[in-house]
DNA sequence: GGGGTCATGTAATAGGTTACATGATTCT
DNA sequence: AGAATCATGTAACCTATTACATGACCCC
């Protein structure tokens, strides 16, 4: 019974915010967006947005308010937000942050199938990631505290708070798992299942 | 200077991986897939499913190797790996597992505009999130113990236990995050800032 | 033996990404 | 002035999802 929502790219979302605060034409969008570091929690791209924009418009979330002619500068259309458009952003707000979404992440994938390689193997190849992570984990870090001392405020930093958080646990995840696949008693078990390989 | 993927899809890894075992049928793979739950890991449906097979086909990594009428039945086509398939799934895995990829959860996108909500608001909804999240905990770890204690091998759940670790790094960010919100300092902030708002 | 539902696949549609196009501006 | 780059959008091309189709089997 989900009443699926018309537009359902994330980038939507995005562009439905941007308008909160005032008319805008899309290439603009797009600058803020960028400016403000979104592109990493939206996965954005020009040709996207501008079809979401369309797929937006035709929903009556935003509507055309006018099209400026700069003189130069390519034609633009400044698009506003609809009254539906105002309660579809926050009625999909509520909805993003009340209730988890199953998701697909990568790392699951490979880890459903991690069986398929030697224990030695997997175990070495984790030992990467796990380079990788805390690599990852101490940019996130130095970007935030930068961030917080050039004066932004932390709110608009909980995203990467939130990624940090999901890394550590992560770290902590992989460390253990690389443990349980050196203990003797899979390895033996593991040669058993799978002794057949290449 | 990224070698991007003939076959980007997940769901493609998962046909390799099955067909590493031995020849089978699309219809048959996604029997399977389903009947292993991998398709809490993967996004399954069957469309997707005969466009990936074709996409493999096309690229060299799966022949057909017969076509089987069994008098009754639809006709069924039976694929086969080829060494460049067994090569690209053990190719695709080591990416896999190595390298983290950035990736855009849904949370995350409602956590990069949350400021848009008011503190109070926000916190309630939250809440809402730490019950439905505590539930999720709850229901895995019945599935995960009626799992093992029916004799399914651990290296089978991973991919569950990575949920159930993913899930209570959640759980403790959001408790964090809700008392954040809390603070007088920043509700005052907010007001200051956002007070404009409907 | 007719109604449901498996088993299997194809076709139509919608969604997203890449590539291309074009004038303006800035740089040397 | 010509080269590089910015600003802006459109169009072509893939990818993915939904809807449709068809024969067999199963049940009472």
């Amino acid at each position: 019974m989900e009443k699926r929502r018309k537009v359902a790219n994330p980038l939507a979302l995005a562009v439905l915010a941007e308008l909160l605060a005032e008319p805008i034409h899309p290439y603009e969008m797009g600058r803020r967006l960028q400016a403000h570091g979104k592109d990493r929690s939206f996965k954005y791209n020009r040709g996207s947005l501008y079809m979401v924009v369309e797929q937006l418009r035709k929903a009556g979330f935003i509507t055309e308010q006018q099209t400026v002619r700069d003189t130069q500068r390519p034609e633009r259309t400044i698009y506003a937000l609809t009254d539906d458009g105002r309660q579809e952003f926050y009625d999909w707000m509520r909805e993003l942050v009340t209730t988890p979404r199953r998701e697909y992440p990568q790392f699951g994938v490979a880890l459903s199938l991690l069986s398929l390689l030697s224990p030695a193997e997997a175990a070495e190849l984790l030992e990467r990631r796990l380079v990788a992570l805390s690599a990852e984990v101490g940019e996130i870090n130095e970007a935030v505290r930068s961030a917080l001392t050039s004066g932004v405020l932390w709110v608009f930093l909980i995203e990467e708070e939130y990624r940090l958080a999901a890394l550590e646990a992560e770290l902590g995840f992989v460390t253990q798992l690389i443990e349980s696949l050196e203990q003797p008693d899979y390895v033996r078990a593991w040669q058993k299942i799978f002794g057949s390989r290449t």
